[in-house]
DNA sequence: TTTATATTTGGCAATAATACCAAATATAAA
DNA sequence: TTTATATTTGGTATTATTGCCAAATATAAA
């Protein structure tokens, strides 16, 4: 088992595993945005959420360019949505139908690895 | 945005961010174990691996029923596999081809939500 | 230039996560 | 029973994360 490979994708978990920054992760799915718009959507400072945007580049999920005064940051990797949804499934239904809501069919289509 | 239902979401996020924790989780996609085999898997103490466990219980991504003296863990959400492999596949390109590896052809099939 | 806007960085206090040890519990074997 | 095995819990020191403030930087506007 490589570790450095576990450690890396345990980093891309983590960048997820805040509200704040799954807050972000969902609303560049809709779409690219400036830091300041991002800063009105968690409401927490703007130096906390540009550090929010570092640990979500840093792990390679979200990118950003400049446009005038503006960074605009945008999703890198849409797949994430997927997770999301599956996670939903996971929440909705956390103690009954266990391998149901986003097992086989989902499971089917993998194949990379 | 409904800030209850994205902490549980990063809840879950947070439990696969941490490499024990994960490594746990990949050697439970290929099948139940005790913790005692889990245990040899991470190389942690007995009560490290047992409070990590613990973790994704919480959260609802793991299980367990006794069988005698062992503990049988086994993975509640095939989904995560996805997860994972894409998450792979972020690592494996992590500056060029953005949105390629895990992108249309895997958001088509998503449909949850 | 000077000033304003947008953002990042550095510093730091408060809080949370981690990992170990020791002790508790629960089952099975002797 | 007593003893051994498997596991969880409690306690605690160490380390990491978080979030704010203040200061720095970078672009644009006046």
């Amino acid at each position: 088992m490589d570790m450095d490979i576990i450690e890396a994708k345990a980093n891309i978990f983590k960048a997820l595993g805040h509200p704040s920054r799954l807050a972000i992760v969902e609303k560049l799915a809709e779409g690219e945005c400036c830091v300041c718009e991002l800063v009105e959507l968690v409401g927490a400072d703007f130096s906390t959420v540009s550090k929010h945007l570092a640990v979500l580049k840093d792990v390679g999920i979200v990118d950003f360019t400049r446009d005038g005064q503006k960074m605009i940051y945008r999703l890198k990797v849409p797949c994430l949505l997927r997770f999301i949804d599956c996670i939903d499934n996971v929440i909705n239904r956390n103690d009954s139908n266990e391998t149901r809501a986003c097992g086989a069919e989902t499971l089917q289509t993998a194949g990379s690895k």
